[in-house]
DNA sequence: CCAAAAGTGTTATATTTACACCCATGC
DNA sequence: GCATGGGTGTAAATATAACACTTTTGG
């Protein structure tokens, strides 16, 4: 026999109000691209057992917002920037994942690009660290996981959308360009093939100007266009790589 | 001057246990496919204020049990399945997307075979419903944003791997495949190109048989073949259509 | 003049698209 | 015999992959 609607009622509003309920937190894996490398920005973690390793940079959701609010507070406090990349990854809620009791994760992965600004906002705050992929061995509480399904989702990202320009310098060399590609994908690449590819897209804006005080060939420099993009992607075209 | 490593703790301790509490829940977009239209399994809503509209079938995640494992339950429970393709889409968690309190519902879509086992187990439960897709104008609470986020999630990963064979029975014909991608992507794809694509992937196989009863010449009956397509798969072999 | 990266085209191969007719079955 | 879907091949266009040399700058 179905249950009726009453008993559904009141079962949910004791659950919802008492043993049902958990801590909710967002967890950022804030990625960054610098010396021909990807990084990950990661705190001091301060909670037993895991005061000797690094973590993830989160915070739990607050009463009054929703947990793409939280995570970019947790950005803008911790980097400085309001307006960056952010994409909502996936939920972690293992039991046991959390020393302090039942803690639900929603997990983020953002893109910044790492220049003076954002570093004179981290100076002073001697907890943050810049720490490259590659080395990462092991993280605080399930981060390890949490980073890993993260790059994988901006790999995959990287090969259907041009999410690359978030982590360059306004104004880039197509050589930077594909120097983060193949690091993040972790392939080699051919020039020419490349350039023509990415020539093709038509989100390139040559700027007309060109490296300065390198030692070789000055390389012209490009910015991303964000109209043609926003008027090709409405347009259906696929940006696939 | 950034706060030491006791008052953190201290301050986590009292919002996990505390106000920072909110109740998570699971909700499931069962996919379907029938009568050449995509449906979903939805129940007749029974909480206020949405009497008169048809909800996700979802539930609280309980405290031993993470949101896979919710999901999981979910659908064993309103499907008699236990063994069906489930993914994680998005978390929806907007303040008053929930009448009695702060709930933050994880979104999960599966695609189940309409089959004679599981209408047997649906038919003494008369609150379940199959709808079309198309037909659906609204749902309770927010899942027809919720359902619009899995569809668009279902049709990318119908591009991009082979999950249309989890909707249709175990034996098909290569034109119901083909009518089951053109009903999902809302397209109309080559027959000849589309038999030419998908034998190319290897995933397909011939058992031999052909249709029965049917007032036309039958077709020939194939099988998704599980263990091509995972050894193909861990090859990086793509898929994509 | 040397080191370092910039920049540039062609050819072969693979993939995708467009397209039309005869076949087998039930009624 | 007719309605219904089953089944098949080819040619053109497009996209991808492989590949090497000259140019410009700083030191």
């Amino acid at each position: 026999m179905p249950p009726t609607s009453a008993q559904n009622i009141n079962t949910w509003i004791t659950q919802i109000h008492n043993d049902f309920k958990a801590a909710v937190s967002v967890d950022c894996v804030i990625f960054g691209y610098d010396d021909n490398s990807l990084k990950i920005l990661v705190s001091r973690c301060d909670m037993p057992p895991f005061e000797n390793e690094y973590s993830l940079l989160g915070d739990l959701v607050r009463p009054e917002e929703n947990t793409d609010e939280a995570a970019k507070r947790v950005l803008m406090a911790k980097t400085g920037f309001d307006d960056v990349f952010l994409d909502q990854v996936h939920v972690f809620s293992n039991k046991g994942r959390h020393p302090l009791g039942r803690v639900i994760t929603v997990a983020y992965y953002s893109l910044i690009k790492i220049d003076d600004d954002h570093l004179a906002h981290i100076q002073p705050n001697n907890f943050l660290r810049w720490i490259p992929v590659a080395d990462v061995q092991s993280l605080a509480f399930d981060h390890l996981e949490i980073m890993s399904t993260c790059l994988k989702k901006l790999q995959k990202h990287l090969r259907e959308q041009p999410v690359g320009f978030e982590l360059l310098p306004q104004k880039f060399s197509l050589l930077q360009l594909q120097r983060l590609y193949e690091v993040i994908l972790n392939i080699q690449m051919d020039k020419r093939n490349f350039r023509r590819k990415l020539k093709s897209l038509g989100i390139l804006k040559d700027i007309g100007e060109i490296q300065e005080a390198v030692s070789h060939r000055p390389a012209r420099l490009y910015t991303f266009d964000h109209n043609v993009y926003e008027k090709k992607k409405n347009a259906g075209f696929n940006f696939e790589l």
